[in-house]
DNA sequence: CGAACATTTAACCATATGGTTAAATATTAT
DNA sequence: ATAATATTTAACCATATGGTTAAATGTTCG
């Protein structure tokens, strides 16, 4: 079982944990973007992005490369990999159900043939 | 792409996102438990885990089943399903540098036969 | 009934989060 | 040098989070 107390998982799981968060890491798939391009698509201020963008670079999530006056930030989606390992382990506990009815299907045909 | 703004996804990994709640889920993958029995490996109090609980409860993470005094609760992983499909998306993200170590790989395969 | 047990609720506290506006910083363009 | 642009920092605000202790609730036991 993975460790539970990592807090690269705590900050990860947490920066995921806003739709803001997670729109900007879906805009990043399509390369690099600076902070005003986005920013663009909502309604909140420049600084409140700004803060976001931060959250996802101290889960490691994203990287900043400072070009001039523009940052230029791209995605980093390595710390997902963990996240997703973690989550990985409850697979089986969500299948469950199907697995049981399986089972179930199993015994029947175990009993049908005598 | 899975939908971004999602109460279920905010919700998810906003409960995963804390250490106390992951290792509460690890142990209920034993089966379900009792609140006290649940509280025991924590040094914090059994309000604290009370409110963990709450908030696993509310991710739809854990349900609650009421028998006489105590409180069984259970673990129900569904809701990690979502959450996990939208980690998925971004596999490829991470998985890049081997792709492009891949591709380097097979450049090298096709150039050393001449 | 009254005591012990399992759990929650209430009230409180410190810190974190997500937002704002205004000012500061740094870079580029005129 | 000045103005415009890109971005952050600072100060502030409201609400959320994670914890506490003390009291309340409901259930079982003697």
């Amino acid at each position: 079982m993975v460790k539970c107390s990592s807090r690269l998982l705590d900050r990860t799981f947490g920066a995921l944990a806003d739709p803001t968060r997670r729109r900007i890491l879906e805009q990043l798939t399509g390369g690099a973007r600076c902070v005003t391009d986005l920013a663009r698509p909502y309604r909140m201020s420049l600084p409140a992005v700004s803060k976001h963008l931060r959250v996802l670079e101290g889960a490691g999530l994203v990287r900043r490369r400072r070009d001039g006056r523009v940052h230029r930030l791209r995605l980093d989606a390595k710390p997902m990999q963990q996240a997703q390992a973690w989550i990985e382990e409850y697979r089986r506990f969500w299948e469950q159900s199907f697995d049981r009815l399986d089972e179930y299907l199993k015994q029947l045909q175990n009993k049908e043939p005598k």
